[in-house]
DNA sequence: TAGTATACTGAATAGTCATTCATTTAATCC
DNA sequence: GGATTAAATGAATGACTATTCAGTATACTA
């Protein structure tokens, strides 16, 4: 079976950690129990992955990089801010709500250790705000969003209120699409709670 | 030493246990790091608390507990919707940024597991939701929030503002207060990105 | 002060699991 | 098809640690 270059082994490897790590947690999940999963011997985890917690990285690396070019992608299929606003709402509630186990991950497991989180705020996560900082820029200069907004605070808020729907979703056993949501946190980020 | 039921000895293991869970995280601390630091013997750690994820659940209960508490005392204190929503930003910022490890425990270090984070959700973390809720009721009740808005929904959004800030702050090795955010939050909040 | 109850101690236990590596299996080459 | 390289295996290793509990120390009681 050898001669396994491409990513076939390495994606059932991954593939079998976002179910294990959803299902037990980081912690309690065993290098055994991944590699059982996805059909290899333990050792032939050490084939692909350093050591344990570069399979996280590694899982974060791929949800996240995903959030950024689609990000980005949406951002670009419109023009005014408003609308590339809606793009990024719709975009990651979607994203989120698409695997319930994948979103355990992102919302819950990779938020393990201060030295983790450091790590991926640091990069990814501060490539996704910037983003959205970029499309509060613009409304400003648009002059459709407040002029006294500083874009950075702004984009950090709106990243609260999206991650925090999707902590919220994962937690609650509702079926609920987590997407049907789009419209609601739209108009509160826009509008906000005064009349 | 002995007689030592009232809170003395406890305190101390759960204030030991602060300081190593934020500097090490939750695994990497052993229950020989928090009796060492709190200068008891490891086995009387097992005398106040019956495991080791039982020293997490006091802390959260401890931290969670203030919340409820000083929000309610706060919400009591002032007559309009708009002030009592400036009461629970001031709050929540002040309490977190009070104490860096702390705030570690509550932002990071809780978080952990799927199984830990829906416990504390559904009960203390919602309680607290409960309280911001009514503050938008009375809002649309008193006119000045809009009518269109579900207060659970909203509730969780202002929650998820005020989480990402005190995220932030932790990650951030600024050393700006974070209750010098107060205002922006409320700002935001209040009237939303749209002019 | 002897006796009893309470608090505390820390070495020993009992298990767990990430990681390694000698060996086996498969693919490729000439 | 024999030799060589690449992949994969999984049992063994080694390190680590939550928890226990038999023993010690301290306080209270009468």
């Amino acid at each position: 079976m050898a001669r396994n270059s491409d990513g076939t082994k390495r994606e059932a490897i991954l593939d079998a950690a976002v179910v294990e790590i959803a299902r037990h947690g980081y912690y309690q999940t065993t290098v055994a129990m991944i590699a059982r999963r996805a059909g290899v011997a333990d050792g032939t985890i050490y084939l692909y992955f350093s050591n344990k917690e570069e399979i996280l990285f590694s899982l974060f690396e791929s949800a996240m990089g995903r959030f950024i070019l689609e990000g980005r992608s949406q951002v670009d299929q419109v023009a005014t801010a408003t609308e590339k606003l809606g793009r990024i709402v719709e975009l990651h509630l979607t994203l989120v709500g698409k695997d319930r186990d994948l979103a355990i991950i992102s919302q819950v497991e990779l938020r393990h250790s201060l030295h983790f989180m450091d790590q991926i705020s640091r990069n990814q996560v501060g490539e996704y705000l910037a983003i959205i900082s970029q499309v509060v820029v613009q409304g400003v200069e648009e002059g459709t969003f407040r002029k006294d907004l500083d874009p950075v605070f702004a984009a950090k808020a709106i990243f609260g209120v999206l991650d925090e729907m999707a902590t919220d979703w994962v937690l609650s056993r509702k079926n609920k699409r987590l997407e049907s949501q789009a419209k609601s946190v739209v108009d509160f980020l826009l509008g906000g709670l005064s009349i």
